[in-house]
DNA sequence: TGGCAATAATTAACATGTTAAGGATTCGTA
DNA sequence: TACGAATCCTTAACATGTTAATTATTGCCA
């Protein structure tokens, strides 16, 4: 036990680990992910893998980099997840002719039937957590979340 | 491109990954966790790594399944991290007499000073934050993390 | 007291996160 | 147009996340 345990907020000391933003962070994802896992579980596919093909769902083929850039996953992950994805028929790859050091990447029908087949459960997913916050939490928590994001515009 | 893009709020529908909060939360924590890795990186331990040692300073010896839960670890996980530290020579591991299937961990003098050689930095970065945000609004994140977190009381 | 359920922790196996290094291709420009 | 820098991506190596199986110990109770 040290002595810099539990101050007020602000003075410039560590905060107690049970306020730490890194370790709510991570327990709040956590939570967020416990029932989206627990609907993959029958697919075989994980959450990265699943965030993928949601991505590609909603913007059609991308890029790897934009893609990556848009799953939040770095470069040597999705190299494997992609590789992943297209041993199970998910997604296809393609070289881009113009300039042959890109690829591009785009779902399979059956990837569209994966992500079909799971929408409306996971909507509901995310309905409850937004009631369980009230709608405007859930924005502002999303605002919030947002402006830690290095990358974004704000 | 599927037919449920960029949907208004509550309506049952996906949200557009750009407002999803798993994707929110990971881009969140890459954010706050890139200060924190950068101090870490000249001292040769991870993130996971300094989170038990913060952990095992703030409350001393704990045995591993309170040690787990304080840092947000899972068992394996901290099997590993806890054998590394000892390798290190930050922590010590001493099986409990009364019942010997439990361990007890204790940070060392060097874990310790580890800490304190880098509460300042890492107070000024958690400083920077609250300052980005605003302590209210600071403290609000807290609070809306913490009610997603469902090993939480509330 | 003998045996089975429960608990604490580890190990195994695989996927991802992270950093650094390596290949292939393209670009800029001297 | 040759060549070095930049870009896109992959591979390598190691740490962690995650689930399931396994070991060691304890507790319960017929």
């Amino acid at each position: 036990m040290n002595s810099k345990t539990s101050q007020a907020a602000g003075t410039g000391a560590l905060p107690s680990t049970a306020r730490s933003l890194p370790i709510a962070l991570i327990r709040a994802r956590e939570g967020v992910m416990l029932p989206i896992r627990d609907m993959l579980s029958d697919t075989g596919i994980t959450e990265q893998q699943w965030r993928v093909l949601r991505v590609l769902s909603e913007f059609g083929p991308l890029d790897t980099k934009t893609l990556a850039d848009r799953a939040s996953l770095l470069f040597p992950s999705l190299t494997r997840i992609a590789n992943t994805l297209k041993e199970k028929g998910l997604v296809t790859q393609t070289r881009d002719k113009a300039d042959r050091r890109r690829q591009f990447v785009e779902i399979t029908l059956a990837g569209q039937k994966l992500i079909d087949d799971h929408s409306d459960q996971a909507a509901r997913i995310v309905d409850r957590f937004k009631a369980t916050l009230g709608a405007e939490n859930y924005e502002q928590l999303l605002d919030l979340l947002a402006r830690l994001d290095p990358d974004n515009p704000g």
